[in-house]
DNA sequence: GCTTGACCTTCCAGTGACGGGAAGGTTTAA
DNA sequence: TTAAACCTTCCCGTCACTGGAAGGTCAAGC
């Protein structure tokens, strides 16, 4: 099938898939008039690849992870260990912008939000504590 | 001083200094030998934009809040907005990642993790449910 | 057969916020 | 005087695309 269907079916845009072939991510066959030519496997490449994404996967990790796929004599403990990397990666993550948040909450909180212009937020950011 | 030293102060690379002078957000003068020359005062900001960007700002956001930090007759309205579209920013992000930890640990949990190739995170992947 | 418009192709450039490294000028200490 | 430690500009690379230009192909309607 052409490129606009398989964005369709795979839900990826089409500069996304021609992307993922300049990579060599997911490639497709080539019809006798130069268009890219999707099989079925290949659009469901594609929308393990789109799933992988969403989770997060980098696409170097999208590319481990679609070898895994299409090796028959996988260890799952592999697979496992990815997610498991990937969640405290995750979870790091979270714990910065958490303390992002109570940093920058506690400064708004300070602030009287006026029309003067003495400011905490400022003022910290200028370094007067 | 030299840009050396305004890194050593300020606690950001070298590169960034330069980077930040060429998208013009803290422009030092220049010696008579074509060095760059950072005062105090541009030390001073250096440091007001390494905090903003510590604290999640854009650099877009940190030239708004430099030119607020050097207005005189600035409202804290305005500065206290901005920190408060941050944190629904930083809540938005900590809801998505929280969302895809959950997604992640539930496809590990179900994953033995051993050297069967059965792998349900990669069956989840490929949409087989 | 012709035109129109919807496809498709490649290639080039830009995003954000730098980082690496080359090629070359300047200063300082031994 | 020479070496090394600075400094400069410039260009390319990162990541995962996105936008757009220039041009080829195809299907439908007249």
């Amino acid at each position: 099938m052409n490129i606009s269907s398989a964005s369709q079916q795979s839900g990826l845009p089409l500069k996304t898939i021609r992307y993922y072939e300049d990579i060599s991510l997911v490639r497709p066959a080539r019809a006798a008039n130069g268009y890219r030519d999707y099989s079925h496997a290949d659009v469901h490449l594609l929308k393990f690849v789109q799933r992988a994404r969403s989770l997060g996967f980098s696409i170097d990790e999208c590319r481990l992870l679609l070898s895994l796929y299409q090796d028959e004599n996988r260890a799952s403990a592999e697979v496992k260990a990815l997610a498991l990397a990937k969640i405290e990666e995750i979870d790091s993550k979270i714990a910065d912008l958490k303390s992002l948040r109570a940093t920058l909450s506690t400064l708004a909180a300070h602030c009287h939000g006026d029309n003067r212009p003495d400011c905490p937020i400022i003022d910290d950011l200028a370094g007067r504590s």
